[in-house]
DNA sequence: ATTACATATGAATAATAATTCATATAAAGC
DNA sequence: GCTTTATATGAATTATTATTCATATGTAAT
């Protein structure tokens, strides 16, 4: 592993670079929610979610606190809403389209 | 692949979550450079470099140039800047120490 | 047009990460 | 303490991504 910017971004991008978590964290955005209650809405399976749950705690991308029997999961809304910012802002300048972004070559 | 914000920002992150590509954006940072000259300040092979600028080019985070026989690489500072001050900014919160981010039980 | 230098590419291998499944732990009610 | 519900964990499998190596392409000078 090499030193400065890859040490301290390395496991942040990595934590972000995963369709199971980036949708869990899509719904984050509407509220907290229990483990069941992202696996359900997702339509995937429990242990997997909460594997992947455990990952973006690990980021501290998202916070948990128990109720009971179940584990209530909460987007960590600053850091989340101004990367999101930034992505998408990225995306409509350079995809348009949404779909492939042309990579302009000179 | 799941939809909406996972299809916007998984290839992003994913570009940025691998430590060859975090170096040589921290080399590029510093000044446009060709292949050989990040790669010979990663201690990294050409060819493999060149595959990693391909992915970086593709998720239009730098931008290229041709020099004579040289190609020189630039950053997308508008994107980096603004993406790694937030990374930071979340890195002094919450690894205050720079190694482990301690993750806080509630 | 041949050579040297710079970079790119493809395909194989190696490394890393994700998912699944079985099972363990934790909380709450009876 | 037993049962149910909710979540977590570990290890094996599968899938994805990176790197390497050999070679091809592109540029410029002689």
């Amino acid at each position: 592993m090499k030193k400065g910017l890859s040490q301290i971004c390395y496991k942040f991008f990595s934590c972000l670079s995963n369709p199971t978590r980036l949708a869990a964290i899509e719904k984050l955005i509407e509220k907290p929610m229990s483990v069941n209650e992202i696996a359900n809405a997702l339509g995937e399976e429990q242990s997997m979610i909460s594997h992947n749950l455990k990952t973006l705690l690990e980021c501290n991308l998202i916070t948990s606190n128990r109720l009971g029997k179940k584990r209530i999961y909460s987007l960590n809304t600053e850091t989340m809403e101004a990367l999101l910012k930034i992505v998408k802002n990225h995306a409509k300048k350079y995809c348009p389209k949404g779909g492939k972004c042309p990579v302009k070559e000179d």
